[in-house]
DNA sequence: AAATTGCCTTGGATCGATTCAAATATAGAC
DNA sequence: GTCTATATTTGAATCGATCCAAGGCAATTT
């Protein structure tokens, strides 16, 4: 595995191996890269002078450099590495991008930091052909860092403001809207927001001129807006319809619940952010003895496959994840230019957590 | 973000720069590099050619290739790629090695294949430091092919058997008797084990034997023998405990459900060899009425997060996941050869699954 | 004025391969 | 024996950086 050279050891190289062999190293290349063209006496000579010497094949460190191509895509989170196994989105929509790469056989390497200085490092000397992007929450320094790289990229779910950067998103108002319209036309008349962050690391109640003013989190205010816009039309005041923001964590889902349901008017609807909020909503009533949709109807926004099997089954906004992945992979590894920004239709999936209001 | 030569476009090298600004490419890549040792002058000079060029900063493929580390870690399985964002248990461990990685600023790489082919390039291909390898169930060819790079690597949960490669496991014997006699202990003396694999893609009730002389899966086979040995010492004839393989999903564990509990003498003691079938185990149970611990008891293998909030939470024989992610990563990373095989220590945990054998 | 010291800068060597135009060998035709 | 066509092989150039011994230069000592 090593040659000793005037006392000290090295990897064995292609040179070494082509020297052994009595041959150049462009002959000794080819018997790697293409060993039909080498007649096969000299191929079977230099395969014996590789094994002899332990030489396991070209290294891909020095192929990379001519080659030019890592075949592998990076998918970068602000977020620490371990997001992409615990949180349900992330890891609904890392399935369907590890489909779409299994299928064109390019590897997957994820892309994170602890701390924002590593994760700028990280990201600049990341061995990829180019960069998914993961914008959960007020993603601009990411976009701006895989940007910087030069590199084919797409943004997922990004604010909708920036026009400039290729993104895959959904159109976060209609979604909105169609699960507003949906408790409503139940005959909901007294509604609750479970919102997601729209400011940096805050949770509690907020009003919805605070969410309109955070510039960052446009997912937040758009879906605030697609929820408010469809509730308005069916004359619903929403300026008494109270937002609780969490941090899509158990922990804040249930005391946004507590707050709410101390209020003097109890809602029979709850328009949640996330399924995962949802899904911890659905734990918290079920042990407060709130029937599901009997007295309270909830409506997620995300369609993770966890809403299908929870008690009572989820309704909710679905987003088409495998298509996005799929996208988002085609867009990389095509690098064809074509992509710039796309909104995906997103699904009303209706289950059994929603229903008539209670008379 | 190109120069345009002879009438053909390249890419910006850092040498361009250089000759841009007017100094050598030494002191470019130190501008970039070691910025501390270059004269303010200079180096707004370089940086100011690097803008005005559309230069990004060193391009890590030649940085690589001199500097001889990746800074990531390759982890392999023979599985599809999805299966680090569906299996539970490959979710944790995941989850611990990548919060490993964190720690460190060592990025991840996953590895995979469609077909078998394809598997051996991209592990022969991937840019990585070593491998850690994912040994489901007779990962013997992965293990050969990762051990071909001559890069470090370490084998989860391998097969006890191979001596000569460096692993982290779990000792699966003395794991299984902690739960067989956890369960003895409470009284029990009928008994039904859910196993895994024993042999490729089967499952139905299947014997000792068969499990015994199965070569591959030898977790399976560990397992039971830690099981019966036990069960042995409490004088249960273990010839009449049934036996029923799973592939470790809903359907197939219902389907052993069904058989173990229509067979003429019920048991009131149910060892899983995953979590992931005690889970689906006790939502079988609930449905049918069967009171767990009142009716049967439970014991399960893993010690994945979802057995904390499982109704009831689970008693399980956890392994120490998050350990064993550290010490794989610690081993890639300091590659001090200082590790050859590990066996750590399971931990029974007791929650309400298990309890006294009914009267 | 010469010598010493410390700070920057230079440019060649190197990392480990692939590529390709040119050189060489081999065989068959005339 | 020469010529041509074909099959192999060669070796220099290249990919894009980093490293480091040696050199240049200005400020300080002797």
């Amino acid at each position: 595995m090593t040659v000793l050279t005037s006392g000290k050891t090295r990897p064995v190289r292609l040179a070494d191996i082509a020297k052994a062999a009595g041959v150049s190293h462009g002959t000794a290349s080819n018997v790697f890269a293409r060993p039909e063209i080498v007649r096969e006496e000299v191929r079977e000579r230099v395969k014996a002078a590789a094994e002899a010497m332990g030489y396991s094949g070209p290294d891909p460190k020095g192929r990379l450099l001519r080659a030019g191509k890592v075949n592998a895509i990076g998918v970068a989170t602000a977020e620490p590495l371990s997001y992409f196994f615990d949180d349900p989105f992330a890891r609904v929509m890392m399935a369907s991008i590890s489909q779409a790469c299994d299928a064109t056989g390019a590897g997957i390497s994820l892309v994170s930091a602890a701390n924002n200085e590593q994760l700028a490092w990280n990201i600049q000397s990341a061995l990829v052909d180019g960069f998914i992007v993961f914008c959960i929450e007020g993603g601009s320094r990411l976009v701006e860092l895989a940007r910087e790289r030069k590199l084919p990229f797409v943004a997922l779910d990004l604010d909708s403001e920036n026009e400039a950067v290729a993104a895959i998103g959904i159109d976060n108002i209609a979604g909105a809207s169609l699960a507003a319209r949906h408790l409503a036309e139940f005959g909901h008349r007294r509604f609750a927001v479970l919102a997601l962050e729209s400011a940096d690391a805050g949770f509690g109640p907020v009003t919805q001129e605070q969410v309109e003013t955070s510039s960052l989190y446009s997912g937040t205010r758009d879906r605030l807006r697609g929820y408010f816009a469809e509730l308005s039309r069916f004359g619903i005041d929403v300026s008494q319809v109270p937002i609780y923001e969490t941090l899509n964590d158990e922990e804040t889902v249930r005391a946004g619940l507590e707050h709410i349901f101390a209020l003097p008017q109890r809602p029979t609807a709850i328009l949640a952010m996330s399924d995962r909020m949802a899904l911890h909503a659905l734990d918290w009533l079920r042990q407060h003895d709130i029937a599901v949709p009997g007295d309270v109807s909830i409506v997620g926004f995300d369609g993770v496959p966890e809403g299908a099997v929870s008690k009572p089954p989820l309704t909710t906004v679905a987003q088409p994840i495998a298509e996005m992945g799929r996208l988002a992979v085609k867009a990389i590894l095509e690098n064809d230019g074509s992509l710039s920004r796309q909104l995906l239709p997103v699904d009303l999936v209706i289950r059994a957590s929603s229903g008539p209001a209670p008379a």
